[in-house]
DNA sequence: CGGAGGCTTGAAAAGTTTCAATCAATGTGG
DNA sequence: CCACATTGATTGAAACTTTTCAAGCCTCCG
């Protein structure tokens, strides 16, 4: 009986795209069956790295753009004076190595913040398919100016937010983005430790710990360790307005 | 025989992609002469936009993006409060509006900052060009990878870095970005207010003030007013790497 | 000339960082 | 299996940077 199911999956690594539950987070967007076929054809599925492997380093060759099917995958950049500056944190459905479309080299480096699962997609060929399908090219521009954008949003926060405000967008955001996969918004494992969140966000991880527990002391949140659950959503929304409240 | 020289410049607003002193700043990069020719169609050249003027705004229809070819532009978001936040500004030879791409709408407003000369490049026209011509979505796909690791860059300066290390960093880009045009790198005047370079960095302005005159006490700078003179471009340099000494 | 806006300066207040110490959780080796 | 080392998280108090508030100055322009 397990044969024929095997001969079927003689690619297993190959055939998902189209029923993978990422499709309509991912690339595939607006693509007919014809050119899902050509889009899992380049796609390497299914590689798996532990919590804390790179996905890939800073400074080495640019060769793919990573989805994240599961898991969760922190960049950052290695300064020259050695520092690390964590640049974003990535959850399953989004791409990863954008920002190195530029150059010949990946301008940051990906880990993996806990067992996490990938698609690869290795640019040069995704270059020649964005070229044949306009569909995908338009969609490959939306991507990166959603990643501008996005990065336009933590640039604000980061200079006009205090460290309350900075911390509720990032678990709302989290929460958001969980919930938009089968996932619980308002409980769940923080992915990241302490200090990539501090300095993701520009603060001490003294400061991001005492935020924690004013939160928690407030109601708005209970957290342990790097389980959180959101009491109170709208109140946290609030915190992350409460900049504009003051100057009305 | 003024008479033929009009006749081949029967479309003046049209004819120079080929010779603009930006082309390899700009788009054209790469391009053979027959491509130069099809970007050169789709292009409007020689808007010209005075101190103050809007080039675009926010959530108004997205339909252009436009590449500075003297002056200065700067673009802001709005946020729902109705405070506004700097988000870049752009000097000759670079592009406006990448970071508008994924959506129907302007994600900013453009403001010229002093008489600004632009050309447009209308979207559904460049998105038709960049299909046909795979060089130039490959330089797209660049330029836009590009202003995502600047804004990284930006998120980074505004996440760790102090009020001296911003304020040295920016007047060191605009040096740079001058000195890549014919332009004096160290002796300039500031296209924008004291206000707009504070909103711009997170700071208040009165902090900008503040680190002018200190940095004008150290001769590292001459200031008054907008005019700039920059005295010791290695100590500012220094400066903006202070944040690495300490740390070693 | 006078007003307006932008720029500068000072002093107090606020928020965050730094330093230091403690605690909890986890894993290692005897 | 328990003591011990290690790592990450938390808490407190002092120090520092930046902001805020307030006032004055300069300059450009009608």
């Amino acid at each position: 009986m397990a044969q024929p199911i095997t001969l079927r999956q003689v690619s297993p690594l190959k055939a998902s795209c189209h029923q993978c539950s990422l499709s309509n987070l991912c690339l595939p967007l607006a693509l007919n069956e014809n050119e899902l076929d050509r889009l899992e054809d380049i796609v390497q599925q299914g590689r798996i790295f532990n919590r804390g492997e790179l996905v890939f380093e800073q400074s080495t060759p640019f060769r793919s753009c990573f989805a994240v099917r599961s898991g969760a995958i922190k960049t950052s950049i290695i300064t020259e004076s050695g520092e690390e500056q964590v640049t974003g944190f990535f959850m399953p459905g989004e791409l990863v190595g954008l920002d190195s479309m530029s150059s010949d080299a990946y301008a940051c480096s990906a880990k993996a913040l806990e067992r996490t699962s990938v698609c690869e997609l290795p640019v040069d060929r995704l270059e020649e398919l964005t070229h044949k399908i306009p569909e995908l090219q338009h969609h490959f521009f939306h991507l990166m100016s959603q990643e501008i954008q996005n990065s336009h949003q933590l640039a604000m926060l980061l200079s006009k937010n205090t460290a309350e405000e900075r911390i509720a967008a990032l678990l709302l955001s989290l929460s958001s983005r969980f919930g938009r996969r089968r996932m619980s918004p308002t409980q769940f494992s923080l992915p990241m430790a302490r200090n990539d969140i501090a300095n993701f966000l520009g603060l001490a991880v003294e400061t991001v710990s005492r935020v924690f527990t004013r939160f928690q002391n407030q109601g708005l949140i209970r957290a342990r360790g790097r389980e959180v659950e959101l009491l109170d959503i709208e109140a946290l929304q609030l915190v992350t307005r409460e900049s504009s409240r003051q100057r009305c």
